[in-house]
DNA sequence: GAAATCACG
DNA sequence: GACGTACGTGATTTCC
């Protein structure tokens, strides 16, 4: 039986704006920007390589907008009449797509006075017709109405960018409704990109809610006379004919002429000519390399196997950077090495020796590297010249064989010279995990540099729509190789039936292994440059590189926590939540899951039925804190014993139980994982467990803070910086009032009041504190108001006084925003990048939302860069006094805890304070002090 | 896996 | 006033 036709039509012109948005801007060797055809030809490879491929293409054609004009214009005068002309660099490149379509030697339709959507509709149909399968490449919302299937044929659409399916489902998720109704919605909500009125100040969300509702347009148009007296019913009213006329507008015409037979658009093997030429004319030497590899051209690949679906593509480049194409060879696993001699390893070493140079990465058998064992170690000195060591394989098994391996000790010895050698760079990707294991093992690394870090100091915040803004590993090998890495889960699978791996096969996992090392080789390559010309040699070389042994250490250190009484707590808590939730039933009258919200909302709101309760867009009642505080302040006795329930099972869950949970049992010692790419700011993180959100702020929760301690004979010492983001803004904006009062040493809440206010007192005090936090923040006078439980206009009045008593904050967000905008990225007074890409969009609450993080980055972000350079020089400072005995352990944001003999609290102390306090010279010079404050005792919460 | 909630600076 | 209401995080729970 001959298989189902399945016909592939390319929204072309619709692609390219996309791709141009989401690609470098380069060019051919001739100069023309070929960035966008770039993306539109690995497109089109990508279809055509699925050929036969289940649900893959039998037939495909490309359709592209000859001009804008249709009958629509006919109709409407001003249908598409505010478009913005399209970027002067993609001018260039739209006859440049109808080459590439050529080249492909594919039919490329585009008929005068005929839009694309149109032109796809018709073809659509037809093929449906015709009992045929149809795939829309395009993600235009208006063409989603044709999704559907009729008499067992159906159209779906494919967003490769994202590289999603959209059916049924996904139109409805989108819309709320199903396909058919799509042009309703469209109708009544409008298009501002084609000048499509809609109905005025319908959106997208009342427009699904309306056609929901009342099942069609006429119908919701028709119900607008019954509704009760409202905004939207006075518009659906008044702009009745505009969503009429919008219907038409948005209808897609199935009947156009079709200028080449379905039949025609039948897909073969791609003719290596006219292809080879195209890619060799625009310089896409990676894709000839790989036409010419490939006998031929792409398509009929039977080979599914996705260990070898390997591409040899240029990247597709989300994060932007102007560099030129890699010019590497495409990543081929079966050069590598796996060595399991010693006379090899040595010859490893020898030549890494030479290359002074050397990529690593370690391999264990599991992800806490203060507990696994090491399996394995790789190294690579250049593309495609990678090699694996097995330390560790085999061994579960007593009884099958074990693997030709190296001792693991005999090698260890043979690779620390080269480890140690300051002549030798060493490269990792996330070298700090690596170099834990290497340090348990006895084996100390320097120097070293980390492509993770390296891609945070350039990129951090870049990520687009549908592209991650992760830095890991397989993330940039896409990103900026155009290479899919094997990933962990293929070699080893998931869930139950993951193997540790030092039980994969030593073939499989030198191609893993290997791989890893060779892409980290291939990222420092590519990436290493960009910092000298990207502003980012800076804050890599003298705040995130340097900080990278340290903060291993801090993490071998671990704390000390007190078994006994994290146990008394839980128990404590346990029996408490018991009796609260035995009180919540007899008040509820009914036996619920007090821990499940969606329960809880049902029991406040209809059981008991309490007044005010607010359903959130999943149509559940809000049951959080304010909610149950406003509750328990009308009088409902069972808000208060809720509250009191969710803090004890909360500290339970997540400190208490857990935190026994995490102590690591060859140390005894709590050691958390420091994330130095976590937060897009420039502050670490801190996960499994956190530490830096360990409770502090109420009497009961502070007491697990008591239950981290010292060593016997020893004390905690905390170390904080005093209001270090007020002082900072204080400086950045250049705000004289506030600079003196830091200088003073006045309460800076206080002053703020003075001024606002013209006195202080408990209520002016508060609300000036939390205007200032506001101001830190990005304000909006709905937020501060609800902060305050004042309304909109006053808060506005206070930030307009604010303002006015401080004009230089005023003049700093305006600043700061104009060069955001400009610039794409904030920076910190130590030049680190936070980039904010939609800074620009149109989505009001995404842009605004946007604008508010750009104001608080170099704020948050100036605090980290000098904590961390605290970090960075506090352990030389303190050998310098003697003090090297003393360990760093923590640190939480403003915060640093130090474990050290009571003895030596007095000389730490100082040494310490001075660190931190002049952690900004000589790079930065402040107008305010840093104030330092700092506390001993024998547990964290003493030293407080 | 998402959503809701809450712990921290 | 379409949307939602302060910045940055991570962990746990319930529920689909």
């Amino acid at each position: 039986m001959a298989e189902t036709p399945h016909l592939y039509l390319v929204d072309g012109s619709a692609y390219i704006f996309r791709a141009y948005h989401r690609l470098p801007p380069l060019t051919d060797p001739e100069g023309t920007p070929v960035g966008a055809v770039y993306g539109y030809t690995t497109m089109l490879w990508k279809l055509a390589d699925d050929l036969h491929k289940a649900d893959g293409p039998t037939h495909l054609a490309v359709i592209l907008d000859k001009s804008s004009r249709s009958f629509r214009n006919e109709i409407y005068d001003k249908y598409k009449a505010n478009r913005p002309p399209p970027p002067e660099d993609l001018v260039p490149q739209f006859p440049l797509i109808r080459d590439a379509t050529r080249a492909f030697s594919l039919p490329c339709i585009e008929e005068p006075d005929v839009e694309a959507d149109d032109m796809i509709a018709s073809y659509a149909r037809e093929a449906q017709r015709q009992g045929w399968n149809v795939t829309i490449v395009s993600s235009d919302k208006d063409l989603m109405q044709l999704v559907g299937e009729q008499d067992g044929a159906r159209i779906d659409m494919l967003d490769t960018m994202k590289n999603a399916r959209i059916y049924i489902e996904e139109v409805e998720e989108k819309f709320g409704v199903p396909p058919e109704k799509v042009g309703d919605v469209l109708a009544l909500m409008g298009d501002s990109v084609d000048n499509i009125p809609g109905i005025f100040g319908v959106g997208p969300k009342t427009a699904s809610r309306l056609i929901a509702e009342h099942g069609g347009l006429t119908a919701a148009l028709d119900a607008a006379e019954g509704m009760k007296k409202s905004k939207l019913k006075e518009r659906l009213l008044e702009y009745r004919a505009d969503a009429e006329l919008s219907r038409v507008l948005v209808t897609l015409r199935e009947d156009c002429g079709l200028p080449v037979s379905l039949d025609d658009m039948k897909l073969d093997q791609v003719p290596s000519e006219p292809l080879a030429a195209f890619l060799g004319k625009h310089g896409f030497s990676s894709l000839l390399k790989r036409l010419e590899a490939g006998n031929g051209s792409p398509s009929r690949t039977t080979d599914l196997d996705p260990a070898k679906r390997d591409t040899a593509g240029a990247p597709a480049n989300a994060a932007g950077n102007r560099q030129p194409l890699p010019d590497f060879p495409a990543v081929d696993r079966s050069t590598y090495e796996c060595v399991q001699t010693l006379d090899r390893l040595e010859a490893w070493a020898e030549r890494a020796q030479a290359a002074r140079l050397v990529a690593v990465d370690t391999e264990t058998s599991s992800l806490d590297c203060m507990q696994c064992d090491l399996v394995g170690i790789s190294l690579a000195l250049g593309a495609n010249d990678a090699c694996y060591i097995p330390l560790g394989h085999g061994g579960s098994d007593m009884f099958a064989e074990k693997p030709v391996q190296i001792d693991k000790a005999a090698a260890l010895k043979a690779l620390a010279p080269l480890l140690a050698n300051d002549a030798v760079l060493k490269v990792f990707h996330n070298g700090k995990y690596d170099l834990n294991v290497l340090a348990r093992n006895g084996v100390a690394v320097s120097p070293v540099d980390d492509t993770m870090i390296i891609s945070f100091d350039l990129d951090a915040g870049r990520q687009l729509d549908g592209i991650g803004g992760g830095h890991g590993m397989d993330e940039l090998a896409e990103r900026h190789l155009g290479h899919t890495c094997l990933t962990f889960k293929e070699l080893c699978g998931t869930g139950r039936k993951a193997i540790p791996f030092g039980e994969v096969p030593l073939d499989k996992a030198t191609e893993y292994a290997a791989e890893d090392a060779d892409v980290t080789w291939r990222l420092y390559q590519q990436l290493k440059p960009r910092l000298a010309t990207e502003g980012g040699t800076k804050i890599y070389e003298r705040v995130d590189r340097p900080l990278v042994p340290v903060v291993a250490q801090m993490e071998r250190h671990g704390i000390k926590v007190d078994r006994a009484r994290l146990a008394r707590l839980s128990e404590e808590f346990a029996g408490e939540t018991a009796r609260l939730e035995k009180e919540i039933h007899a008040i509820a009258g009914t036996e619920f899951t007090v821990g499940s919200p969606k329960q809880l909302g049902e029991v406040l709101f209809v059981t008991l039925g309490y007044k005010g309760g607010k359903k959130g867009k999943s149509g559940q009642y809000s049951t959080d804190q304010s909610v149950l505080e406003r509750l328990s302040g009308e009088g409902a006795p069972i808000a208060a014993k809720i509250l009191e329930w969710r803090q004890l099972a909360k500290l339970k869950s997540t400190y208490t139980d857990a935190l026994q949970e995490a102590i690591n049992p060859q140390t005894g010692r709590v050691h958390t994982s420091y994330s130095l790419v976590g937060a897009q700011t420039g502050r670490l993180s801190s996960t499994d467990p956190n530490l830096q959100n360990i409770p502090i702020r109420t009497e009961i929760g502070r007491q697990i803070r008591e239950a981290f301690v010292a060593e016997e004979g020893h004390v905690l010492l905390a170390a904080d910086y005093s209001q270090i983001e007020l002082r900072l803004a204080a400086h950045m904006a250049d705000v004289p009032s506030l600079k003196e009062a830091f200088a003073q040493g006045e309460d800076i809440h206080a002053r703020t009041a003075i001024e606002m206010f013209g006195e202080v007192n408990r209520d002016t005090r508060g609300r000036a504190k939390t205007i200032n936090f506001a101001i830190l923040y990005g304000i909006s006078r709905w937020g501060l108001g609800g902060r305050l439980g004042v309304e909109a206009d006053e808060a506005q009045a206070m930030i307009d006084t604010y303002f006015q008593r401080f004009p230089g904050i005023q003049k700093y967000i305006v600043r700061t925003l104009e060069e955001v905008r400009e610039r794409g990225y904030s920076e910190t007074l130590f030049g680190r990048k936070t980039w904010f890409p939609r800074i620009g969009s149109k989505n009001q609450a995404e842009r605004q939302g946007s604008e508010r993080a750009a104001i608080n980055a170099p704020i948050q972000g100036t605090s980290a860069d000098i904590i961390k350079r605290a970090m960075v020089r506090m352990m030389p400072a303190l050998q310098e006094a003697g003090l090297g005995h003393v360990r760093m352990l923590l640190q939480v944001h403003d915060e640093l805890v130090f474990e050290l003999p009571e003895a030596d609290v007095a000389a730490a102390s100082a040494v310490i304070e001075r660190v931190m306090a002049g952690a900004a010279e000589p790079a930065v010079s402040l107008d305010v002090p840093l104030g330092v404050d700092i506390g001993t005792g024998t547990s964290w919460g003493a030293a407080h």
